[in-house]
DNA sequence: AACTTTTCGTCAGACGTATGTCAATTATGC
DNA sequence: GCATAATTGACATACGTCTGACGAAAAGTT
């Protein structure tokens, strides 16, 4: 029907592919959330830490697939918000813990029917066997990259870092040599 | 095998398929590109500017999926690298037209294996009947949300901007009322 | 115990992405 | 023709995302 365009092989790249549909999906949880002012990254924190209190940033990071930085920003606005409340560990002064206010934990139950139905909205419009089918692909892709999220793995310490984990630092310093 | 988790709601949700399946993506394509300093947003760019010299950056951000803003910024840096020429169009003088320089076509040319071998990467971990079901399953969804990128009729100028469209100021300004 | 390495969280920087505003320009309606 | 509206691209702002560097603290080594 379309007419074959020069640009095909860039639109049918899955890199393209996945971005533009995240666009997509990002576009209708904004829409449907708007009142509540929550972004997918938020969500996602705020669902973690209702079923995790008292994780902290870098466990919080490798449960939502965020890196360090992200995850201090992300944080930081809830915390200005008054959604969370964050101390450290006194068995180790660097972790600081995080759990939800009672103020979050309610906007959490508020924004939970929104963000259902900007999933069912995103998916709804494909007939229901290609929605599984689509799901199940995606996870199939990522299972296979190791990049499937193993949240028991990562809450009993025993995670192992691998190729899409953003939350540490990469090789770690140099390590400057002492013997030259 | 893995123990059901608390988490498997919020993994499930397609918009955190996507941007997982996306930072897989990005992190390969970043990868096999290093030598180059080119990001996805800005390969788009160069292709794009490749098969249609002369677009400018509004064409240039529908075409690949950007607000005028993102264009902006990645036109920015990629004329900073003289890696593309601009030139106001002589018949409005609001238009910038785009052009790729020397060194912008032969940085395509060079940069169009790597991005190859990053597309395999990503893809070539799944059996091949799924790779083409997936890509399938993605243009489907796209399609059915209206987010497939037409190019003939952006280039035609018969383009009539969809729920994704990023590229347009959205209800333009509120139009001062006069009467009252 | 002293030194080194690793880990946690922060910050600065870069890029990506979208909204909103603005000036300049073009198109349109009267 | 002239006032109004729409379009283009710039800019500012905000948030997201990752990298690299850093100080503080903890863990590991010798």
């Amino acid at each position: 029907m379309t007419a074959p365009s020069k640009l095909d092989d860039l639109y049918c790249r899955p890199g393209f592919l996945f971005k533009r549909c995240h666009q997509v999906a990002a576009a209708i949880f904004i829409e449907e959330c708007r009142e509540f002012n929550v972004t997918s990254s938020q969500f996602s924190a705020l669902y973690v830490l209702h079923t995790h209190p008292g994780v902290d940033q870098i466990a919080l990071g490798r449960l939502t697939g965020l890196d360090r930085s992200t995850v201090g920003l992300v944080i930081r606005l809830l915390e200005e918000r008054k959604l969370l409340e964050r101390w450290p560990n006194p068995h180790d002064k660097r972790r600081m813990q995080l759990k939800l206010s009672a103020a979050g934990e309610r906007l959490l139950e508020e924004v939970t029917p929104a963000a259902e139905r900007a999933r069912q909205r995103v998916l709804a419009i494909l007939p229901p066997s290609q929605r599984d089918e689509l799901m199940q692909l995606l996870v199939n892709l990522l299972e296979r990259h190791g990049a499937v999220i193993d949240a028991e793995a990562i809450l009993e310490g025993k995670h192992r870092p691998g190729r899409f984990d953003f939350s540490e630092a990469k090789p770690a310093r140099p390590a400057r040599r002492r013997g030259a």
